[in-house]
DNA sequence: TCATGTTCTGGTCATCATGACTGTAAGCTG
DNA sequence: CAGCTTACAGTCATGATGACCAGAACATGA
């Protein structure tokens, strides 16, 4: 495909696709944070590692769809948002043959994030503080976990985390767990409405001891805040 | 390198890099715009189709080193600013076999621009209007548009198109050249003077039949600004 | 029943960034 | 030196944002 038409040569370079996946969980302090799981590589090279999960590319599977796979199947999960951030391809960060990955980032939601398949070899983490992974997978959940952080600010992603209706109150833990800093309740209401997206459901949540406060929908038909919307989806096929 | 070992089978999936380049030329009207090299395909498929510059990805080389290369050698160009955009890997985006693309973005100083290796099988055109190209390559160029207006407007990454020192006037034709809209001069000036990344050089820049600008520098010594520095650099090693 | 605690919710105020705009400074040209 | 052009400095209105305040509305327990 590209210009050059040299042939490529022995498959001596590998592609895989891997996915780091962002859920909310309390953390020791019973405050939601950020946590991703891991598998137990049982294979060399450093078997016995915990590393994202992934897989090679096969040669008919859309990049998307193996990521979605290869996550479904080592950890259970369906994400709710799937966006991919980076193909990471240093000659060296794998010692055998040189391998590149797409790496692909999700949001799954806290309820979805406690079906995870159970076993010795899947383990959720909390994504700010990391054991040593396999590879290079610690500098892509930091690259991750930064691109999530920053696009939080500039767009609203904070409610793939959340279940199809939510609380003002829900969607401010939301982005408190993922920027750790609190927000002021009152001007994140004044901005979460003036940015227009919120419909309200009618609906209010009681059973607490205080005013029930109004559930509210997210407004997914509007793409044109994202105008890279052929490349970024969300509710990929799962 | 993933989790899973099987093993990835025939090289029926090959690696690409290429590389959407811009820099800036006077169009039909004398102002200037957006422009990108292309290069005629030589060899089927598509033959005859122009195309981003690229290659296959030789085994033991850089990713971001193989992009350099390629255009470098197709086009004789040395990119000031390359970065990676995105990967593409649409099973069916090339005929032939199933061929993924690194594709990185890259800005060049017009001076240097104008340095382009001639020839038949070499082109600028308009980055806006485009003449159908080989693949998927018109909407790689389309999104890597949309990324460099949306990072010109809260990075600065400018001052790649120019040379090492510039006016403020200089600097603010490339951005409107850019994003395509008049910007007021005064307020343009408060802005950038106000983001503290510009260097007064202590010079002017006297000819011209009005008073003489203040030449300036770009600072970059601070890269706090860009968290994923580590992902992200300027002046590669071309 | 009713006070109490809690959060929801609507509001004010100061601050800051930004767009629109005006006016003066300082060079070159004829 | 008159006149032109752009550099540069400053004002004003507007809108977004952070800090803060106060009433509304519910569950709970006295």
């Amino acid at each position: 495909m590209p210009h050059q038409t040299e042939a490529p040569g022995d498959a001596v370079t590998r592609l895989a696709v891997s996915t780091v996946i962002f859920a909310l969980r309390p953390d020791h302090t019973g405050r939601p944070a950020l946590w991703t799981p891991l598998v137990r590589r049982t294979r060399e090279p450093q078997r016995g590692l915990w590393a994202l999960p992934g897989g090679w590319l096969p040669p008919a599977e859309e990049l998307e769809a193996a990521a979605a796979r290869t996550l479904r199947l080592t950890t259970g999960l369906a994400p709710k948002y799937l966006e991919q951030l980076y193909t990471f391809g240093e000659v060296d960060r794998s010692p055998d043959a040189r391998v590149v990955s797409v790496v692909y980032w999700a949001l799954v939601q806290s309820d979805e994030a406690a079906r995870t398949t159970a076993g010795p070899n899947v383990r959720w983490v909390p994504a700010d503080t990391l054991p040593g992974l396999a590879f290079d997978h610690n500098r892509i959940v930091e690259y991750a976990l930064w691109r999530l952080r920053t696009k939080l600010e500039y767009a609203q992603i904070a409610h793939a985390f959340l279940g199809e209706t939510f609380t003002l109150a829900e969607l401010r833990e939301v982005v408190e767990a993922v920027l750790q800093r609190p927000i002021d309740p009152a001007n994140f209401r004044r901005a979460m409405l003036a940015s227009g997206r919120l419909i309200e459901t009618g609906e209010r949540l009681a059973g607490a001891r205080h005013r029930p406060p109004k559930l509210y929908r997210y407004d997914t038909s509007d793409l044109t805040a994202e105008p890279s919307a052929s490349l970024t989806r969300e509710r990929p096929a799962s």
